[in-house]
RNA sequence: AGUCCGAUGGUGUAAUGGUAGCACAGGAGAUUCUGAUUCUCCUUGUCUAGGUUCGAAUCCUAGUCGGACUACCA
């Protein structure tokens, strides 16, 4: 992490205008284009463009990008909307959309035109990419190029009634066809699509690019630093040209910084679409998916995925995050605020050999023992309990501090038990641990002060609830997944054992937990109750994170 | 290949001409009614070669490596 006085090259651009008297206040905005779920890589993004608005008292707009009706739909917008919200940020009453300035944007498109810096290219797409050139050959110029501002008013005029098919013709920026940069090549700023428009219908048949339209809508609504990712770079020069040329009243400064990647995880919206559409994922929301939405339903906070986008940073060059340091925000934030609940995800019976037959205690255990304030519950106790399968050894290791004949335990909340030994079935798998317990350790404290190395937990058989739980793991097994083997198809990286559902038995304060509640299981990790899938008194528990466990690296050893 | 951008431990980042620090991961230990948490300590780094300077991670030059760009996507 960066120390306290740490400020970002972008926090610096900011401090050094505001300083200067550039701007009274600052606003940014975060752009998404309607076409996907929202994931981690844009949380980055939303935090530091709502972050700076928030840290500078300035304004950050959320605005979509809606500039291709091909590919946008409106459950993206309200996935987005729904996401940023979660995410902790609020526009205000900045919400745009690109749809919003269509007129304007035409219009302006109008003026480069008459002012002899557009022309309309009839050329196909395939010819106008054999007129572009390349690295070491300048392009060259369509036959229209020098048309008069006359004839391409007209045929731009022809293009938006919709007297052209698709693809017959485009508005282009004239520039430079011998530039070393590509995207000053004459690049084209508006397309013939006769497709719906989620938002404004079919008004239009012409739609600005990209390229032309963000610079637009940045200048209209006065945003004063217009943060995007690095392959944004060369794009600079277009969007200054643009803003210069049409000498828009408020000139938006890009900067770009490098987008998120993590190991073990596919980050862009192409492939994330492809899980989704192939089915190797529940949906966009699929708990395994680096989608905000997933990571909701998977019990990450809004806060943990704050922290991380800051320790990660912002700055120039490319890197690869480990996937560890969210898991770890997640656990810090997840430690202080879950309450602690038992649960058995692989039991066997623990019997209590000199434990009162048919009686039932309710034991105090507290919630969570780093904040008092969560108070305590009751957990009830019996002879017959169920554990974990590997809180047990016949033989034990060394160092093993749990059940084996002769080793005294904790029973967490509960009693101090001493185990006596085990019965096996015919195969030779263990099928119930026998015990005697220590009546003077209730509540799990003795008397004399002796100590134990071990606590393991536990829940009453007769009153334990059973319920489904799904444990997941990485979606791939591959570390980096921008880069990978030669032939090799993405696809077959996906981590066959990312999932596994099991039953697991639960304490009886699990069962009445509200949906995409967050708890920790005690030794185990932190699950929570999924959104979508639970019904009253028939929670389905979601694994956000495992515990740490050191015992498994020695063990493993 | 051209243009542009970048390069600090295993990973992510600080140090803005003056002691290379932090977090994660890893290791050792202490504490602990979670082998969790917490605490202590430790391992590991300035891409290379020149230059400027009393002094360079920082400035300059060249090289190396990595990334972006050659869509009627954003």
């Amino acid at each position: 992490m960066s120390s306290e006085t740490h400020r970002h090259f972008i926090q610096q651009i900011v401090d050094a205008d505001l300083a200067a008297g550039k701007h009274a206040a600052i606003a940014t905005r975060f752009p998404p284009e309607p076409n996907g779920y929202l994931h981690i890589g844009h949380a980055k993004s939303i935090c530091l463009n709502f972050g700076l608005a928030l840290e500078f008292k300035g304004r950050c707009h959320l605005r979509m990008d809606d500039t291709n009706p091909t590919k946008e739909e409106v459950e993206y917008v309200d996935s987005i909307k729904e996401d940023v919200r979660w995410l902790g940020f609020d526009w205000g009453q900045h919400y745009y959309q690109a749809s919003d300035y269509f007129a304007r944007m035409h219009a302006d498109a109008i003026r480069l035109i008459e002012l002899g810096k557009a022309y309309v290219c009839f050329l196909s797409q395939e010819e106008i990419r054999a007129h572009h050139g390349d690295e070491k050959t300048p392009g060259k110029p369509t036959p229209t190029r020098d048309a008069t501002v006359a004839a391409n008013l007209a045929a731009f005029a022809q293009m938006t009634r919709g007297e052209f098919d698709e693809g017959k013709a485009v508005l282009r920026a004239k520039i430079d066809m011998a530039s070393p940069n590509m995207h000053l090549r004459d690049p084209v700023i508006y397309r013939i699509r006769k497709t719906s428009h989620h938002n404004t219908g079919d008004t239009w048949c012409v739609y600005p690019m990209y390229d032309y339209a963000h610079p637009l809508e940045d200048a209209y609504e006065g945003i004063t630093h217009s943060i995007c990712t690095l392959e944004f770079e060369v794009h600079r020069p277009f969007y200054d040209w643009l803003l210069r040329t049409l000498d828009t009243p408020a000139k938006p400064q890009q900067i770009e910084f490098a987008r998120l990647n993590l190991t073990y995880t596919v980050m862009s919206k192409r492939r994330l679409l492809e899980l989704v559409q192939e089915k190797r994922v529940s949906g966009w929301d699929d708990p395994r998916m680096p989608t905000i939405s997933g990571m909701r339903r998977r019990g990450y906070t809004p806060a943990a995925v704050r922290r991380f986008c800051e320790t990660v940073g912002i700055t120039k060059h490319n890197s690869l995050s480990d996937v560890a340091l969210l898991e770890h925000a997640v656990r810090d934030d997840l430690n202080k605020t879950s309450s602690r609940f038992m649960t058995i995800l692989d039991p066997v019976k623990l019997v209590i050999e000199n434990y009162p037959e048919g009686q039932v205690e309710e034991l105090d255990a507290t919630n969570n023992p780093e904040d008092p304030a969560a108070g305590t519950r009751k957990v009830p106790f019996s002879k017959t309990l169920l554990i974990e399968r590997a809180d047990f050894m016949e033989i034990p290791e060394k160092k093993y501090f749990r059940l084996t004949p002769g080793q005294e335990v904790r029973l967490r909340w509960g009693y101090f038990v001493t185990c006596t030994g085990c019965k096996k079935d015919a195969a030779g798998n263990v099928t119930e641990v026998t015990c005697t317990y220590d009546p003077a350790t209730r509540g799990g404290d003795a008397p004399d002060g002796r100590k134990v190395k071990g606590t393991i937990h536990w829940v009453s058989a007769a009153h334990a609830g059973d319920v489904e739980v799904r444990l997941y793991d990485r979606l791939f097994s591959h570390e980096d997944l921008n880069h990978i083997p030669e032939g090799v198809d993405w696809r077959t990286l996906l981590n066959p054992g990312s999932l596994s559902v099991i039953r697991g038995k639960v304490e009886p304060a699990l069962l009445a937990l509200a949906p995409a509640t967050r708890v920790q299981f005690e030794r185990t990790g932190y699950f929570c109750v999924d959104a979508k899938d639970s019904q009253p008194g028939k929670p389905v528990f979601n694994r956000t994170v495992g515990l740490k466990d050191s015992w498994a690296k020695v063990a493993g050893k």
